[in-house]
RNA sequence: GGGCGCAUAGCUCAGUUGGUUAGAGCACCUCCCUUACAAGGAGGGGGUCAGGGGUUCGAGUCCCUUUGCGCCCACCA
């Protein structure tokens, strides 16, 4: 840290030599991250105690997207905030992550070497990617080798977030950056894992679960998506006992062989007579229970359902409450089972459908029922929603299969009350986004499921033992001590086995799971903290004061890791969560890479420089989305220019020597430090926007008319009490906006701070007003700049250029301000040329200037 | 259907607890190539604060209501 400023010790410079002739823009970025890097400038130096922290969970991209300026935006405005925190005097702990774990790194893989993960082969240590991959014709590799090619490929993505990051001047520390797949990240996860798994919040249980047939995985409801999906109504009759009709419609006719109940409303008067009654389903000749229950809506449909196990979550629903059969014909590839179901009455038909896509069985069950007279009409096409995964691009299916869980509040009303009253307890930074929250949870209807089918992840830290059939015992798994982890199961041996009995009857197997990228990134807080690894800095750091964030993932990543810190250390894991907006394209619709409407950071951030789009992302205010205009980004271009002109003209002109003693000047410095005061409270309430412009609209004032006014009064001679009083408060008044430009503008800022102060503005103190003199009138330098108003507006009105003299001004109105500005008489002379007489002439109503041109 | 947010100048947005004539930037028009800055400077035009009702001496601001837009959730028969 250097010292406070100081008038008296302060190394005046007697020459220019660090201001350059014609300041630019262009590479500052380059230059001053190496330097920073250098010089270890955001280094996080642990202080002696909480206090003296800032500590930021910042978000770990995901290494294998790609980052837009939504991200850019987003991470500025947390870095603003750190870089504040900074010059107040904290120790910022700003860690980078990257998440680079999970689906979406393996299809990243898939893609770019072209290959699919086969486990069934073995590991090929000579291995190297097709030297022409084909996304379509993937060469199928071993489970190694196939996270080998993960971690190569992540390493590369995060050299280039890296640079992007460095480019954009984010001042976090690289010395603390962590992979969601380190050896380090693993061990958390296991360990927070086995723990939830030893108190009884981690479980396995084998349900219906919401399963993704491309990526062949179970997903959780928070990755689900309900998207617009074409889809067709068939009216279908099922038979009563006296062979009269029960039509029913369904989008899913390919679901007949699976049909366990028909349901109708309990009040519905049309079915009264059916209740408790059977029916027997189409083609399949089964005989099918017709049962009440609530959740049937008498005006859907037929208002007659059939439940199926599973169509949708409403049959599930209905499977659990009626305690119905399980008839399961879809299987984990989407296809129907190949093999006829056993409870078909007439099977027979069943091979039209065996083996078969959702789509292509359909079409088949369609043809039979036309055929057998059970279709009514024809199908409806209708535009449903049908749930997807996020990152899928076909219709969840339900299957019944075995997952870890974590509970969530989902099925225990305590738990739950208990997650909303931590929501309660955070800051939100806007407020209404707690909404958000508490909106989500109290809508949980399952716990989280954690476990996903695919192979670069952290895998689960079980092993089941396997009886003498062979059978695998998951009601007592075997775990590892804390000390071994991370173990990964599929190599690893349980203590008290050895690897020949692997597989084996009376042996063991691993589980085959890998965790859920979010039940790794919900703990990025014990990640970064080094919790139970690095006792001194977790007692410096957590719980953590701010978690930024933008407002998609409040569901995902926030909630999960309140739910985390919550079992483990029975607190939230930060003080307040500050949520970022949206970038949006200009029609106010959200980027997306299938909309084609992404705007690359890279382009903007070398056109307009890091600086400028910087300033464009602190505009944007907590929460709000902000359109995409790349003409406001020549503003922010623009500003940066101001400040490097300005400054190079304020330290053109030597330093002052003196106090600051006439009455503009100190006006000037009261004004700047109500300005202070307004950015200081601005910046404690996390509002950045508020800060930078209550800063720049300073700013630009001070260009307009006090840089105008003083202009010549500075030039003047040295020693001159009135030249050397504007020299100094120019330079205060410099040091102080770089100061308050600096979490804004931080490569602007820094290059003109090395051209007159050592060490980095970035490290030096946040401005106070106790810097400035006292007993500067703030209406003055305001009746100053509405009387250089009035003049500029003279000339302007008579098409006169600025530099024209004035042969006779007069300055009317309250006899308060004439005396202000009397004071200033000689600076208001020259700036406006007024060479012939000045009167002042007391008036009602406000400050009026008439001007006579020679 | 539930929740949240938004609606102020052509565009993007400020407008603190209700208080003079509603502000800024961009865009537009006019002028000025002034020795920090022409990707500049100066000056100017432009608004029934979405509609309706209410509270009040006074409403962009508070209450009710209508409409439109955005996001999240639910809605798959």
């Amino acid at each position: 840290m250097t010292e406070l400023p100081d008038q008296t010790t302060m190394p005046a410079p007697t020459t220019q030599d660090g201001v350059p002739e014609r300041p630019v823009l262009e590479g500052l970025e380059a230059k001053w991250s190496a330097t920073w890097a250098e010089q270890g400038t955001y280094r996080f130096d642990p202080p002696a105690s909480r206090e003296q922290v800032f500590s930021i969970d910042t978000p770990p991209p995901t290494v294998s997207g790609s980052l837009h300026v939504g991200h850019v935006f987003s991470y500025t405005h947390t870095d603003v905030i750190a870089r504040y925190q900074r010059m107040q005097g904290k120790q910022v702990f700003y860690p980078m992550g990257w998440d680079d774990n999970g689906l979406p790194t393996e299809r990243r893989v898939q893609n770019f070497y072209g290959v699919r993960c086969d486990t069934s082969l073995p590991y090929d240590p000579d291995f190297t990617p097709p030297a022409n991959p084909d996304p379509k014709r993937q060469q199928p590799v071993s489970r190694r080798n196939f996270v080998e090619l993960c971690h190569e490929l992540t390493a590369v993505d995060e050299q280039v977030f890296e640079s992007l990051w460095r480019t954009l001047g984010l001042s976090v520390d690289w010395n603390h950056l962590y992979t969601t797949i380190s050896d380090e990240s693993q061990a958390v996860a296991q360990k927070a894992f086995l723990r939830n798994f030893a108190r009884g919040e981690a479980y396995l249980s084998e349900a219906p679960t919401l399963w993704d047939i491309t990526f062949g995985t179970a997903v959780a409801q928070a990755e689900l998506e309900a998207r617009d999906y074409p889809g067709a109504y068939h009216r279908v009759a099922f038979h009563a006992s006296d062979s009269s009709p029960i039509y029913i419609e369904t989008t899913r006719p390919e679901l007949i062989p699976a049909v366990c109940a028909l349901i109708a409303h309990p009040d519905d008067e049309r079915y009264q007579a059916l209740f408790g009654t059977t029916v027997t389903s189409p083609i399949f000749g089964v005989e099918i229970p017709v049962l009440a229950h609530p959740a049937a809506e008498p005006d859907k449909g037929a208002g007659i359902a059939m439940c199926c196990t599973f169509g949708d979550l409403t049959d599930v629903q209905w499977w659990r409450e009626l305690r119905l059969p399980t008839r399961t014909v879809i299987g984990r590839d989407g296809r129907l089972h190949a093999e006829t179901p056993a409870w078909l009455t007439n099977a027979e038909p069943y091979a039209e459908l065996a083996g078969k896509t959702t789509f292509s069985a359909r079409e088949a069950m369609v043809a039979l029922l036309r055929a057998s007279g059970d279709l009514d009409g024809e199908p409806k096409p209708t535009q449903r929603k049908a749930n997807f995964y996020e990152k899928g691009d076909k219709p969840l299916e339900i299957v019944s299969t075995r997952q870890w869980y974590i509970r969530n509040g989902g099925r225990d009303d305590d738990l739950k009350a208990a997650l909303l009253a931590r929501g309660d307890e955070l800051d939100w930074v806007p407020d209404h986004m707690r909404h958000r929250y508490s909106n989500w949870v109290n809508g949980l209807n399952g716990d989280w499921l954690i476990s996903r089918q695919r192979f670069f992840g952290v895998p689960f830290p079980v092993w089941y033992t396997l009886d003498a059939e062979g059978e695998p015992d998951y009601e007592n798994p075997l775990v590892p001590t804390e000390a071994e982890l991370p173990v990964d199961p599929s190599s690893d041996v349980p203590v008290g086995f050895t690897a020949e009995q692997r597989g084996v009857p009376g042996g063991f197997i691993g589980d085959p799971d890998v965790m859920d990228t979010w039940a790794t990134s919900s703990l990025t807080p014990q990640i970064a903290c080094g919790w139970e690894t690095d006792p001194a800095l977790w007692e410096l750091t957590f719980p953590m004061d701010m978690a930024p964030q933008a407002h998609d993932i409040i569901r995902t990543w926030l909630f999960s890791r309140v739910v985390r810190s919550h079992f483990e250390h029975d607190a939230l894991p930060w003080k307040r969560a500050t949520i970022s907006g949206f970038v949006v394209d200009p029609d106010r619709k959200k980027m997306s890479k299938s909309k084609g409407n992404v705007v690359v950071p890279t382009e903007i951030l070398d056109k307009f420089g890091s600086d400028a789009v910087r300033w464009r992302a602190a505009m944007a205010r907590p929460g709000m989305d902000s359109p995409f205009d790349e003409t406001q980004m020549k503003v922010g271009r623009r500003l940066a220019m101001k400040v490097l002109n300005a400054s190079k003209f304020i330290l053109g002109i030597p330093a002052g020597t003196g106090e600051v003693t006439e009455p503009v000047d100190l006006a000037m410095l009261a004004s700047l430090s109500t300005v202070i005061s307004g950015a200081t409270t601005a910046f404690d309430e996390f509002d950045y926007s508020t800060a930078l412009e209550t800063a720049e609209k300073f700013f630009w004032q001070f260009c307009d008319d006090y840089l105008e006014l003083v202009k010549e009064r500075a030039y003047g001679a040295d020693g001159q009490a009135g030249s050397d009083s504007a020299r100094s408060a120019l330079r205060l008044a410099l040091d102080v906006q770089l100061r308050l430009f600096a979490p804004f503008l931080p490569f602007v800022t820094e290059e003109v701070w090395s051209w007159w102060r050592t060490g980095s503005v970035h490290t030096s103190p946040w401005p106070t007003s106790g810097e400035l003199p006292a007993g500067g009138e703030v209406a003055l330098i305001e009746d100053v700049a509405a009387a250089l108003i009035g003049i500029r507006g003279a000339k302007s009105n008579a098409k006169a250029s600025m530099k024209a003299e004035v042969s006779r001004a007069e300055f009317s109105g309250p006899a308060e301000a004439l005396a202000r500005l009397q004071l200033s008489e000689s600076d208001l002379r020259a700036v406006g040329r007024i060479t012939g007489s000045l009167e002042f002439r007391p008036s009602e109503g406000a400050l009026q200037v008439s001007v006579a041109l020679v």
